[in-house]
DNA sequence: GTCTATAGCCAGATAGAC
DNA sequence: GTCTATCTGGCTATAGAC
């Protein structure tokens, strides 16, 4: 029988590599952590990945392109403004709520690292607003929406969407909730959100 | 003639280590280079903060004690709801671009180390939103707002404040921004932000 | 491919002279 | 109080046996 992927020695590093990098960041995570993780020896991350670094960048890439090819496909596609909004708010977090740790994991690395984007930028799927600009800017000047620029309106989407995520434990202790209720709190914002944003936009 | 103040040698390692911790974090901040920043022996930051670790605690009680008040201050004024929600985006908007890398800072080290915010809930002014919240529901039970509950609602007004500043290279790459171009963004969101969260609150 | 042992480096912390 | 020199531990990376 072939090993399925999941299960090779490299993709199991990978697994490991992801959920401590993810947690810890480049600069917190421990070779020796991810080893233990993966239930593999230390001198095994180095044969597969040569270095600490490709191990890590390997994972960045990986994550950024889960994340990425989201945003592209609602903020592209031919649905009206008010569908891509819900479209995407929902969908978006409901992902972040699979996976809490992963937005922050790319703004923190980016910012450890600016220039990493630029790496990013010539992908293919580098997420772009042209589409979503144009619809806004129409809809602006058919007097249908409020006056707004798209950017802002993209910034405000994207802001309601993760910020929960990555100020979770700040935001539980100012409003003073435990974890059941502030799961609940992201739970109704699938919808929430949206409601919000098209309120806030339509005349 | 009396130093002042921010010239002692332990005022101007809090000012360094201030200002390399909050670009770096603690785990990438090194102690060379606070001392380097400073202009001192690195000895010297032993001899007066004796760890890191202390060193670092100074540093972000001190941020955090810089945030809090402000967030409070607005909360629990006297104001109506819409006055505080102007007020409070303008302020705090301001007040960051001033200080970009505090927001960052904070929400990073509490997520690194989610048992410290237990410390800081002791405090005198730990934020709280109680005021707010009565007034919300207050608003919304005698049909002057549409139906939100007060905590969504304060946590869409940090997200459209905070958000732009911690995700700021992803965002400026995404809307395909130069430095200048955000920068007026960020200006911009000084009133956006409350004319988008009052538009959709308001019936 | 997988392991053990260790080289080599770097950063926090301290000893001790001045 | 301030400095130089050094200790110590921890981490990445590799050499080499199996």
């Amino acid at each position: 029988m072939v090993k399925s992927k999941d299960t090779t020695t490299e993709a199991q590093i990978l697994n490991a590599a992801k959920s401590i990098f993810q947690r810890k960041g480049m600069i917190g995570a421990r070779m020796q952590e991810i080893a233990d993780e993966a239930g593999i020896n230390k001198a095994m991350l180095h044969y597969y990945y040569r270095s600490k670094q490709l191990l890590f960048e390997a994972v960045f890439k990986k994550a950024f392109l889960l994340l990425a090819p989201q945003l592209n496909e609602v903020m592209n596609s031919d649905d009206k403004i008010c569908e891509k909004i819900k479209g995407f708010t929902h969908n978006y977090i409901s992902f972040v709520i699979k996976h809490p740790y992963l937005p922050n994991f790319i703004i923190q690395e980016l910012n450890r690292n600016p220039e990493f984007i630029q790496k990013l930028m010539t992908e293919k799927h580098f997420p772009s607003i042209d589409k979503f600009r144009n619809q806004v800017n129409e809809k602006v000047a058919e007097g249908i929406l409020r006056p707004i620029k798209a950017e802002q309106l993209f910034i405000n989407i994207l802001a309601l969407s993760i910020f929960p995520f990555i100020a979770k434990h700040l935001l539980k202790s100012i409003i003073n909730t435990n974890e059941t209720e502030y799961k609940q709190l992201l739970e109704e914002r699938k919808t929430e959100v949206a409601d919000f944003i098209i309120n806030a936009i339509k005349i």
